[in-house]
DNA sequence: GACCAGGCACATC
DNA sequence: GATGTGCATGGT
């Protein structure tokens, strides 16, 4: 993972945040109005841009599907439709129903009955949902539920094993540990944090890996390699 | 026209 | 276990 003193690892975490939020000032995430409605969005915007969301949301929203009892009962069909802007629609249309399915059978339809349950609990059975995978379940336990758990994307991969804080060849499983060690407990936190990290992920030049804008960089040695070039398939 | 975006499941080796 | 591929629209 990385040779430094856990206190300094935890210095150094926290000054990264520090510097981000400098720089970009409260993120304020989740953009939505209800738990349902970040849960809807986590699913929606896997690998698709957050723009093309908000218009697949206002869709939704505008045919008052953007409720659970609403969106369960409707075809998978007439959510495509309109789900398209988001991309991958046909799909992304199944997993919908397939997290309605489970909403409906473990709480009801009701996403506040989730809260009674364990994080880990929780984290298990959003993981047993077929197209919810770690990011998402994780999104969805930090940003819904208030759960602290640290969201990991491939932001957070590319930005932090740039600066030799995690390896390249980490699992998902293993980056979340980095910030939930070293870092206090905190679900108001960790949201910042990850939502500046995208902030920043978003801002970094694609064709200039070693980006001089980036407000991280004074952290990096000059042994460091290079921010390796984004990949498809992240972890 | 090429590349990328707040992933995931499945097939193949 | 690691790697490759399909899923797809819209902005730059």
């Amino acid at each position: 993972m990385n040779i430094c003193k856990k206190s300094d690892i935890g210095k150094t975490l926290l000054d990264i945040y520090d510097r981000l939020y400098a720089e970009f000032g409260p993120r304020c995430w989740w953009p939505a109005e209800t738990p349902f409605e970040v849960m809807i969005g986590a699913i929606l915007t896997q690998n698709t841009a957050w723009r093309n969301v908000e218009t697949a949301i206002e869709n939704l929203k505008r045919n008052n599907l953007l409720s659970p009892e609403a969106l369960f009962k409707a075809s998978p069909g007439k959510i495509a439709g309109l789900i398209l802007p988001s991309g991958y629609y046909n799909l992304k249309a199944k997993r919908l129903k397939k997290f309605l399915d489970y909403l409906f059978e473990k709480y009801d339809g009701q996403p506040e009955k989730m809260l009674r349950k364990r994080t880990s609990k929780l984290r298990e059975e959003l993981l047993s949902v077929n197209g919810i995978g770690p990011e998402t379940a994780d999104s969805i336990l930090l940003y819904a539920l208030n759960r602290p758990v640290f969201v990991v994307d491939a932001y957070t991969k590319r930005i932090f094993s740039r600066h030799g804080l995690i390896d390249a060849n980490d699992s998902y499983e293993q980056i979340p540990a980095l910030f939930t060690e070293n870092l206090p407990k905190r679900t108001k936190l960790y949201n910042e944090y990850h939502a500046l990290i995208v902030c920043l992920g978003k801002l970094l030049c694609k064709k200039n890996p070693d980006c001089p804008h980036c407000p991280l960089m004074s952290l990096s040695s000059t042994t460091n390699p290079p921010i390796p070039p984004f990949t498809k398939g992240g972890f």
